[in-house]
This record gives structure tokens, C-alpha cells and sequence, in this order.
DNA sequence: TATGAATGAGTATTCATTCAT
DNA sequence: GATGAATGAATACTCATTCAT
């Protein structure tokens, strides 16, 4: 049993399990994810060892899919600050028109079942963000920090401001940008 | 009346509910909170009707706890920044010095079990505060932006800043620095 | 402790069984039933030892008042007919006048709550009108049996009666009659 | 499909309540039924969703049993007297022989578990019956009724008769064939 | 490989009864 | 005697996981 035949199941699987648990928490039954994925009880497991595995392995499709979009048309020779904004901008809109993906997100960050070895393989994606804020960082206090601490400026930031693009769908591209501006200052962006 | 219902049980309960729900989320079963409370499975709930209504009340303590630490020796006469350097300091060390009280502020912050009145109830101890934060705000786009705006950047940078302390104790105190440089300079903190 | 102060206590609380007990049967908790009869629920066991004795004493309590009912402005001296008339009337009326009372007959009847001697002695009072019945009895076969047969046989189509009673209010009376026209044929009825 | 869902098993659960429930009535918890029927606890309820479908299933189940007796065998051309008194041998024969099944009825006939929907289903099967009975009535009030009243007659009576044939088996023949003429005689059988 | 029935430990909640006040 | 908080065994139902088909 290298690898399951079907990576469309596998798919499926993953995007019933988002769906479901954006509306039950990580406490949503295997039965319901796979009914919403059109599989047997049983196949889930075939796919899946434990539940702990799916919700590890979603927890790295998610920020997958987050790092993909802020990578997405990002345009590697403009200046610092348009590339920044570019990855600004493509994480809040990932957040604010696909909640359900973001819910997960926020609710398997805080979970006891994804281990360190997970958040870690999680978080190595987005070193060369982290790397590329840093860089901006003009502040001294904060230049002598890691460059994660730049990237969970970032993060904790852009959190916050999908929350407000969400409350106030009509006011997004105002909440994303003001997001911005703070997100800017408070590395000091040059 | 025979027996009075004690307050002093009360608290037992959602102490014990912190403690165990920092180990074990939201789903931590109400057995294991009783037993640590000391009391018979069946009194938690003379006290908490259902399981959710102690979600929902451990939401409130938790945020309760946190603002009073917050106001505990607010210097009222200071001068703004030293005002909100105050709260940043408390809200930090808070969560830094209680992780589990933190972790399960975080868990019931995303959980599907807390109701919108009791959001909104834990957010109304922050409206002065929100509001303080909201008067050092020098940037014109974030001025435009209502005082929520400006409190949820707090607890946002606050929140990351936790993270880092946590992982790093030995540069607790560095980390509590540079996370308010950082949260000033983002609300451009006159 | 030799009896319990107040008479008017026990009768709230049988009354209160009676009410709580037709909606949700002889499961209805006791603590229900002590806050119907506006008592604390510990003082239910004072009057009550344990919960199958109130049911005891509550079926005692309901065949009781159904025999006053029976007995009620009897006729002592008209024809025999007259008499076992009066007692069905009394009978069919109880049960359709008090619907919940009869409820409780019927879920205690079949109960296993209900000691063997708590039945004989609800039977006890009936005795005598099972006897005027018996005397009524002309068919060969029917009198062979013991007075119980005939009383049982009152009992069963009075009971059915009811239902249809109950179930067409308007019509009460023309059941009322069918039910001992049926009734008094069965007997042979001089 | 891999294991079927197995009739002999949901008629096991069928079989093991009603000798649970015969003794402990309806009350009796789904842990012992599902001992009884030597299934996992669970199992139960992939077989009926929850208790009180199997509550409602049951009452189908034995209805349908006595409604099968009572057809098994049928003269189907004889005489109407000759019809009627099969019916009514076995009615009262079928709750002699297999009191635990009609303990049940008798219990779940007063539940408030069984639902309006499953009542009117479990008289349907008796429509017939309760006509050729209404056929037999000669007493000119009894005809202006419902066969439904007719049939209740006959219920109620059998139901009675079956008590006295328990406590007297030795009597048993005696009490069937006094049961049928108090019941014959009550309908003014021609 | 896919299926879904079977499993049984686990969970929130109820409730008769006790007993400190 | 009256109260109602405390108790903990009992109960319906759930769910991750297994395995026969």
C-alpha cells in the first residue's frame, strides 16, 4: 500500500473535512466528512491512519493553500514594499473569501491534536516571507528579533483584519488596507 | 435555605476547567474537570446547567481575569503612552505568567460553544480600554477606523507576543518590549 | 415521626403526581413532582419514603377517588339496574371529566412499581359493587365465575368507553349509553 | 455492500425487548435489551436510530403478531358466530400462551413514547376484524356506532379474559369460552 | 480497494435519595 | 419538619476504528 490509488479521494476527503469542521470544530465525526466526501465510513481510513493524521495533514493542506496564494503572481522584481503588499493582500482575501479554510486554520493552530513536528513543517514555507519581511524591518528593537518574529507580525495582523474584512464584507478593501498600513508601520517599513 | 451554593465550589469548577481544558481542549470531558474540582460528577452541573453554559462562563472569567490585570494599578494621571504601556505590560505578562488560562482563552475564542452575547458581554469590559488605545492613534487612515479597530491590534500583537515569551523565558522581558515598539509604531503611537 | 404534620402536603403532592405523572408517565422525576405541589424536593421523602411507594399510595389514592365517585349519591334502594347504572355513569364520568387521574390509573396498572398487595387492596373496596354486579349476572356460564369476572368485565368496557369518550367529546353521552348497553348485554342484565 | 444489515439481528433486538420490557417495562435500558439480543450496545442503534423508534417498532411488531394469529387459520366461508369466535380464541390464546409480548402491548399502549402516527398504523391491520364484528352487532344503539366501537368491545374483553386465563391456567378454557359469551352477548352476536 | 456493519469505551446529563443547615 | 445542595450510579447515544464481505 505505497500511496492510496486516488489522489482525488484524498482531495475530497480533505475538502469534506473543511467544510464540516469550519462548522463543528475539530470535533466533527470521520462519519460526516465522509459522507460530505461521498466515501464509505471505512475509506477514510484508508487514507488516513487516524484522525490525528487528518487533521495534521489538513493543517499542512491549509497553510499550503495559504502560502500557494500569497505566491500566486507575486511579483519577485518590484520593490519591498509592493512585494510585501502582494503578500499582504493574497492573505487577507484568502481568509476573507474562503472562511471556512481560515476557521480550520485558526481552530487546528490552537489544537492539542497538531504536533510540534507538523507546526514546524507548517511554518518552513513561509521562511522566505518571514526572510522578506525581515528585511523591511527599520525599527531597531525589531531588527535584532528573528525573522519570525516579523513573519508573526504579519500573521497576528492579517488575522485580525480578515475578522473585520469578514464582520464587513461592504468595507474589505478598506479594512484590508488600513491593515496594511498598520501591519507597515509597526515593522517600521521603509 | 439548607445548604447555600458555594461560591468557593463555583470557582473550584472553573479553575479545574481551565487546568483541564489547557491540557485538553474544549472537549475535555466534564468528569475529569469535576474530579479535579473535587466535587461528584452531578454537582457541576447544579452550578452549570450544561457543559456549554460553563464554556460560556469560563469565556467571561477568563476575559474578567485578563482586564483586571489590566486595570490593577492603571496609572490614571500617566501620560497616554505610559497608560497603554501599562495595559500592553499587564495583558502580556498575564498571559505569559497563566498559560493555561491563555491557551483556554484562545481555544474558546474560536470554539463554535461560545454564543455572540457572551462575545459581545467579554468585549464590553474593553471598550475604555479600546478607546485609550483608539486616542493614541496618529495615522489618519487608522483614525478613520472605529476603536474596536485599533483594541484588536493590541490583542492581536499582544497574543503573538505571549507566544514568543512563552517559547523563549530567559527573553521574556525583550520580547515584551519589542512586541509594544511594535504595536505602537503600528497605531503610530504619538 | 409518627405521621407526617400536614395532610394538606401529602395531598399536594399526589395531586401534583397525578398532574406531572399523566404527561410524562410513571418515569416523571419526584423533583418535578415536589415543585408542582410547591414543596423542596427533599421533603417529598419525608411523606414518601422512597418513589415507589408514592406510586403505591397514588394508585390506592386514584382507585379510591374513583369508588367515592361511584358510590357517590348511590341509590341504595332502586332496582338493581338502577344501581349498576348509577355506577357505570359515575365510572365513565370520572375517567372523561379527569382525564389525568385515569392517565395514572391506566400507566400504574400495567406498572411494575405496583406491589401485588397494593393491588389487592385497591380491589379490596370494589368488592361490593363487583357483588351487585354479579347479582345482575342471568347468563349460565357467567355465573359460574366468581363476582371478580363480572367486575372485570365492568371494568374493561367502562375503560373503553372512556377512550371514546375522550376522543369525541360531544358525542360523551351517546358513549356514555352505548358503553352500558354493550355492558349490561354481556352480563345478561335482568 | 460489505455486511449487510442482518434481519435475524433486528429481530433479535425485537425478541430480547420484549423480554427485557416484560419485566422491567418500558423503562428498561437499551444496555440490557442489546446484552439480551448478544449484541455490542452500539449495534442497536444501527438498527433503530433511538430508543423510542425501537419503542414505536416494537408496538408494529407486536400487533403484528397478534393480528397474524388471529388471521392464521381463518374460516374464512363459515358462519359469522364461527368467524368471530376464532378470532376471539385467537386473541386471547395468543396472550395466554406468550404473556411477555402482551405485557409489552399493554405497556406500550399507555406510553407516551408511541406516537399518534403508530397507533392509527397498528389499527389499520384490524380494520377488517373490527367489521366483521360491527356485521355481528344486532343491538339497534350499538349499530349506530363506528366499527372502531365494536372492535374496542371486543379488545377490551379479550384483554381481561387473558388476565383471568393467567392467573387460572387450569381455568383457561373456561375463562376463553366466558370471556366470548360476555362478548357475544355485549354485541348482541345473532 | 471499497464498503458499512459491528464494536465498546466514552460522554453529557438525569435523578432518587441523603444529609448538613 | 423543611430545605435544596451534594452525590454517583445509571442511561441513551456517539464515534474512531476494525474487519468481514
Amino acid at each position: 500500500m505505497a500511496r492510496p490509488k486516488s489522489e482525488d479521494k484524498r482531495n475530497a476527503i480533505l475538502a469534506a473535512a473543511i467544510k464540516v469542521m469550519a462548522e463543528l470544530g475539530p470535533g466533527a465525526p470521520t462519519s460526516k466528512i465522509a459522507r460530505e466526501a461521498g466515501i464509505a465510513e471505512g475509506t477514510l481510513f484508508t487514507y488516513f491512519a487516524t484522525k490525528d493524521e487528518l487533521l495534521n495533514q489538513l493543517y499542512l493542506e491549509v497553510k499550503g493553500t495559504l502560502h500557494e496564494k500569497m505566491m500566486d503572481g507575486f511579483p519577485h522584481g518590484a520593490p519591498l514594499r509592493e512585494r510585501v503588499h502582494h503578500a499582504w493582500h493574497a492573505y487577507v482575501h484568502w481568509g476573507a473569501l474562503d472562511p471556512a479554510r481560515r476557521k480550520v486554520m485558526q481552530q487546528l493552530t490552537v489544537s492539542e491534536a497538531i504536533l510540534p513536528a507538523t507546526r514546524i513543517k507548517g511554518a518552513e514555507a513561509f521562511c522566505g516571507i518571514s526572510e522578506m519581511i525581515a528585511e523591511s524591518v527599520s525599527v531597531g528593537m525589531l531588527r535584532d528579533q528573528s525573522p519570525d518574529f516579523a513573519g508573526a507580525i504579519m500573521s497576528s495582523l492579517a488575522d485580525m483584519t480578515i475578522d473585520f474584512m469578514l464582520r464587513s464584507p461592504d468595507r474589505k478593501e478598506n479594512y484590508c488596507e488600513a491593515g496594511f498600513v498598520a501591519f507597515w508601520n509597526a515593522i517600521g517599513g521603509k
